[in-house]
DNA sequence: GAGGAAGCCATTTTT
DNA sequence: TGGCTTCCTC
């Protein structure tokens, strides 16, 4: 067994001396570049505490990571390490932080502050609608074309009239997509809505614009900590710039090695170039590597030594040097699934440290390789869970009912009106929406009126009825909302009853649709979600009121206070809180799922990045899927293609195993792929050939190589990687892997990691079970009210009596003896 | 507006 | 191959 460090209470007790002085080190700019598995986290968690315990106030710190879950796994750090006052600090992704500010100052921009956020699949419905009114034809130019194109100019920081032209050659329509991207913002602004690109593009603007309030954030955050800058995008690269332009206290982690987020605008320049962008910094490199054995580590050294364009560095590790990288040469997919499998059983069932299911990982470079790996390990009878595919939040009855709130928070919404008119089916076909929302264009009027005075057009009087009852509907939603009289799990009941969504899939319950016992049971799920929320909004107001009690005024309370819920000082309503949970869900996305316990993982290289497994599978290391056939034009794509493997291969830490199959069907055509170029870039001594060489069988010639490495004598395959050649059987679809699947995905926001300890002991409780919280200390459970996939607990915490939902809390059973 | 046939397209996806 | 959208028919 290795030595894998354990926390350590005391700041900068048990750090190597590169994390000490990262830790420690003063003002001014600071560039840590921290290798996989450096303890990166640690370092900056400790930084901030450090930092604290040098006088500066928490609420002066801004920390941000890349994700929400990322976010909150550092808030639970800090508050292990500094108690409640963690509480006060910004720790949060660019959108989530960024969503704060904007909300604060919308009016400066042209919005109001109850803005909406529009998802990708909305931003796809408004362009194709901008598409046909400019009679843009969907042939020519894809709304997936289109979308790039404009996200990528938003990025870039690029508005319509900023677009450099030149680039006639690469898009044959450039005129129609200036054009559009104007339609589009332009259409946005009018329903008061907002893309995610647009959070980072209106901040930069904002901050431009108006100096004053820049002038608030920039003196107010004395430090600002970035993570993860290595896949900074430009525009959060100028939002940096502007936050930490006055006390200049910028501390940013990054690897350029773990850069892969390329395609969505991150350039990794911005790492390369922090010495030139803040003069005077420092720079600290965190090159021992805490999590994989020698030879994994080596190996990752090898491969990524290929790349050219990287800051030079080189991690070591005191680990032992531990088991060779197994590489299995399989003949198809079936072989190559059924070997990992069967590896996997022996593994996990093996005598001498059997390693369990949540520590083990299959990685594939596309989703796609993921079916006949399912099904191998259901044959096998092991309990697996998918990371990515469709979100909860992304299920249509849930976008359905999320709609019918943004509706109500903010009426302009012309997407949410457009969606949830005539859903469920109440008689408004696509013709009388059209006209509503061209008279609603007309006179700049939000749709909902039009609705509501529609028999005063004479094109709506067919249905200017149910027009009108919808926007009775609404109105008397919207009113039950103000009212405030509802708890929020109760209120969203409401909406689904009286929306007709749950009568709607009742009906079809009744009809025998298995598909609507889903339905309804989503729902359901949501409804325990609002009821976790509106718990945790609850603590939290309480917690700061608590922080503001105790510290009394040091100047900062009333900031914070504000900071916390907005414009919500009044305290939490349920319009407030309507508002604040479809911004969480409109941020919540499938990296923020929690890891299954007692599953093996399979999942892309991409949203592998931050985690680790004591065994990791690569799949389908084969050229034209790892690397990608795209890839092989340009060597930048080549080298993000390489860091993609270093960070698959970083990933383990005892066991490496590595794969690929001679004949692989894939999208309905088999092809025989070389061996990726990677694997021969792995020297010799650190792996272990099964089945096959690693060099193929004889396919490379090494004097050949066009690439780092090696090259092919069947220029074909190169060329057409995926030449037809025969057909086979297929396995199982995805739909019914879904079903069967016991671990099947499902999305549940910001879950503990505690949380599958109460989920599993759910049975064990009793009304009278004594349970102990973090917070709240011994408590006496009086009620149990049971949900669909979870419980809420009425619990006596010696005359406090609170109520939360069983797999959301923080609890943990007291022994009864 | 339901249902079925036909056509299309398929890296990766931190918000 | 298969999953999804679109188009057509009744």
């Amino acid at each position: 067994m290795y030595d894998f460090p354990r926390e350590s209470t005391r700041i900068t007790d048990k750090l190597n001396p590169q994390q000490k002085e990262a830790v420690t080190y003063g003002d001014g700019p600071l560039l840590i570049f921290a290798g996989a598995g450096s303890g990166k986290t640690r370092v900056i968690t400790n930084r901030i505490a450090w930092l604290v315990s040098r006088g500066v106030h928490p609420a002066e710190i801004l920390a941000i990571t890349f994700t929400n879950k990322a976010a909150n796994e550092m808030k639970d750090r800090l508050e292990t390490l500094l108690g409640m006052v963690a509480q006060r600090m910004w720790v949060g992704t660019f959108h989530s932080m960024l969503l704060r500010i904007l909300r604060r100052h919308a009016e400066e921009l042209g919005f109001t502050p109850n803005f909406t956020i529009l998802d990708t699949d909305d931003q796809q419905t408004l362009l194709k609608q901008l598409m046909k009114s400019l009679r843009i034809d969907e042939k020519a130019l894809s709304v997936r074309e289109a979308q790039s194109f404009i996200s990528r100019h938003k990025n870039q920081l690029h508005w319509p009239e900023d677009i450099p032209s030149g680039n006639w050659s690469k898009y044959l329509y450039y005129n129609e997509l200036i054009e559009l991207y104007r339609a589009y913002l332009r259409a946005l602004k009018e329903q008061n809505s907002m893309d995610f690109d647009d959070i980072l593009l209106y901040s930069v603007r904002l901050f431009d614009d108006f100096p004053e309030v820049l002038d608030i954030y920039r003196k107010r955050f004395r430090h600002l900590l970035v993570d993860e800058y290595q896949d900074t995008n430009h525009a959060q690269y100028r939002v940096i710039q502007q936050l930490s332009g006055f006390h200049k206290n910028l501390t940013v982690v990054g690897d350029d090695d773990q850069s892969i987020y390329s395609f969505r605008g991150a350039n990794h320049e911005n790492i390369l170039n922090f010495e030139q962008d803040f003069p005077n910094c420092h720079i600290i490199k965190l090159e021992q590597n805490y999590r994989s054995t020698g030879t994994i580590l080596e190996a990752a050294n090898a491969v990524i030594a290929n790349n050219q364009a990287r800051k030079e560095k080189e991690l070591w590790t005191a680990n032992v040097k531990g088991e060779p990288i197994q590489f299995y040469r399989a003949n198809d997919q079936y072989d190559e699934a059924r070997w990992v499998a069967k590896e996997i059983k022996r593994l996990s069932t093996r005598r001498e440290n059997p390693i369990a299911p949540q520590e083990i990982g299959i990685m594939y470079r596309v989703n796609a390789l993921s079916r006949n790996i399912e099904s191998a390990l259901r044959e096998e009878g092991i309990p697996y869970h998918i990371y990515g595919g469709v979100g909860f939040y992304e299920r249509k009855e849930i976008r359905d009912i999320l709609a019918y709130l943004r509706l109500l928070i903010s009426e302009e919404d012309r997407l949410a009106f457009q969606r949830v008119v005539n859903t469920p089916r109440r008689g408004i076909g696509d013709v009388t929406i059209d006209r509503v929302m061209d008279h609603a264009t007309a006179e700049g009027k939000s749709p909902l009126d039009i609705a509501g005075r529609a028999s005063q057009y004479p094109d709506l009087a067919y249905a200017a009825s149910r027009l009108q009852a919808f926007a009775h509907l609404i109105r008397d939603m919207r009113e039950s909302m103000q009212k405030d009289a509802k708890s929020f799990p109760e209120f969203l009941r409401y909406v689904a009853e009286e929306s007709g969504l749950i009568p709607f899939w009742e009906t079809e319950l009744a009809k025998g649709s298995l598909e609507a016992e889903s339905r309804l049971q989503n729902l359901e799920e949501l409804r325990s979600d609002a009821l976790e929320f509106e718990a945790r909004q609850e603590e939290d107001m309480r917690l700061l009121t608590e922080l503001a009690e105790r510290f009394g005024d040091d100047g900062m309370n009333r900031v914070l206070f504000e900071d916390r819920h907005g414009e919500v000082a009044e305290g939490l309503t349920l319009t407030a809180l309507t508002g604040a949970f479809l911004e969480n869900t409109s941020l919540y996305t499938s990296a923020d799922e929690e890891e299954m316990g007692g599953a093996v993982s399979l999942l892309t290289v991409h949203s592998a990045k931050g985690l680790e497994f004591d065994a990791a599978f690569v799949v389908g290391m084969e050229e034209g899927i790892f690397p990608g056939f795209r890839s092989h034009n340009s060597k930048s794509e080549m080298e993000e293609e390489r860091r993609l493997a270093y960070v698959a291969i970083t990933r383990a830490r005892k066991h490496l195993y590595l794969s690929s199959a001679r004949a692989r069907l894939l999208y309905g055509r088999s092809s025989y792929n070389p061996v990726s170029q990677f694997l021969a870039e792995i020297p010799g001594d650190y792996i272990e050939e099964l089945g096959g060489s690693r060099f193929g069988d004889g396919e490379y010639l090494k004097e050949e190589a066009g690439y780092p490495g090696t090259s092919f004598v069947e220029k074909r395959q190169w060329d057409n990687p995926t030449s037809s050649v025969g057909q086979a059987g297929t396995g199982l679809s995805g739909a019914i892997a879904a079903k069967e699947n016991p671990f099947a995905k499902k999305h549940r926001p910001n879950i503990n990691k505690n949380t599958m300890k109460t989920k599993r002991n759910l049975q064990e409780l009793a009304i009278g079970t004594k349970v102990r919280h973090k917070r709240f200390g011994e408590g006496v459970l009086l009620k149990i009210e049971k949900l669909s996939h979870d419980a809420i607990l009425s619990i006596d915490f010696s005359g406090k009596i609170k109520h939360m939902t069983a797999g959301m809390a923080k609890l943990d059973i007291v022994d009864k003896e």
